[in-house]
DNA sequence: AAAGTAAGCAACCGCATAACG
DNA sequence: ACGTTATGCGGTTGCTTACTT
């Protein structure tokens, strides 16, 4: 049976993202949570289909993403990973909760694979700390990702238990995930969308820079209609863009001093609670950190490379016995 | 300065699978 | 149990920018 591609229908915009459409994108989240993006186009007059604004929301507007060049560190992570799960990018994510699976699956395929043959072809391997890809059987890569999931999954089903101390928030509902960031004791209503409205003042700033003729027509029905208006072509658009543009940066501003205390990761790349619940629903699974197992040590080690020989060793009923 | 080329990255496409009626 | 729809994932494309000639 042949499906149709959901960006079949007519109307529907392909390219770039305008800031336009990121605001109305990220005011719906912000009101509605993510998820149900089907919902999206017709509640708010997006030219876009599901998949679209499921894209730019989870690779650019939600909070929490890092931006900019990797560090060796994460690189490293990487290429340990890579070996593990293969091209399995969304499971590679999951170690790097600021990096999203595209960014990640870019950044292989720009930089690291070129990287590794560079230095698979020279005698500097040791020094470099980075191995010899090591073949392992795919499905033996599968169940060793399965085995995480379904480890993250325990923990996270037995936080509830725990959930007198720490307030989970609820799935979907983002506002408590960045009330939560912003104030772990309570979930109130007050604060919102400051991590991604951070990205979008980042958006703001290069498309300043460089405008653009933006047609964009927001719908009546959308309730950020009332800040960013940008389909009159008199003296009042660039104003109201300006209004628009300096109310996010202000945000920015306040997200800044507001949040430094809550992000933090420690040297060995564990995330620190506060941290880990400005996730969004896509890396649910980062609310509570068990113990790292030896696999995990192996995994975030920069040294990893003594032990590559003998986690490979060791069975796998060594490596999951410590599991459950 | 202009043209050609390479690199980087945002976004799209198609497939697999989960969820739902 | 089956068909349909929604969602997630990985591969790929194509545009933009940087660099080279």
């Amino acid at each position: 049976m042949k499906r149709s591609p959901c960006c079949d229908k007519i109307r529907i915009k392909k390219g770039p993202w305008t800031p336009e459409e990121d605001i109305i994108l990220v005011s719906y989240i912000q009101e509605h949570g993510p998820g149900n993006w089907s919902s999206v186009t017709s509640n708010t007059g997006l030219m876009r289909c599901s998949k679209s604004c499921r894209l730019r929301w989870t690779n650019y507007l939600r909070p929490g993403i890092k931006r900019g060049s990797f560090t060796d560190h994460e690189e490293k992570m990487i290429i340990n990973l890579q070996q593990l799960l293969g091209n399995r990018w969304a499971a590679i994510a999951s170690y790097l909760p600021q990096r999203t699976d595209n960014d990640i699956k870019n950044y292989w395929n720009t930089h690291l694979k070129k990287k590794l043959k560079k230095i698979q072809t020279s005698s500097n391997n040791e020094k470099e700390g980075i191995t010899i890809p090591i073949v392992k059987g795919q499905w033996e890569r599968r169940l060793q990702t399965d085995i995480h999931m379904a480890k993250q999954a325990l923990c996270e089903a037995l936080s509830i238990d725990k959930s007198t101390n720490i307030i989970l928030p609820e799935k979907n509902n983002i506002m408590s995930y960045n009330n939560y960031a912003t104030n772990p004791t309570t979930l109130n209503q007050t604060s919102s969308y400051a991590s991604n409205t951070e990205n979008i003042a980042r958006l703001l700033e290069k498309w300043m820079k460089k405008p653009q003729n933006s047609a964009y027509t927001i719908n009546s029905g959308n309730s950020f209609s009332n800040m960013v208006t940008t389909t009159g072509s008199s003296s009042s658009e660039c104003t109201q863009k300006d209004y628009a543009f300096g109310s996010m940066l202000s945000f920015k501003h306040s997200y800044n001093s507001d949040c430094s205390q809550s992000l933090s990761v420690d040297e060995n790349n564990n995330l620190t609670m506060d941290y880990c619940l400005f996730q969004d629903e896509s890396k649910p699974k980062q609310v509570t950190q068990a113990p790292l197992t030896f696999l995990e040590k192996w995994l975030f080690d920069d040294g990893a490379v003594q032990c590559n020989e003998d986690l490979m060793n060791m069975s796998l009923e060594e490596n999951t016995s410590g599991l459950f």
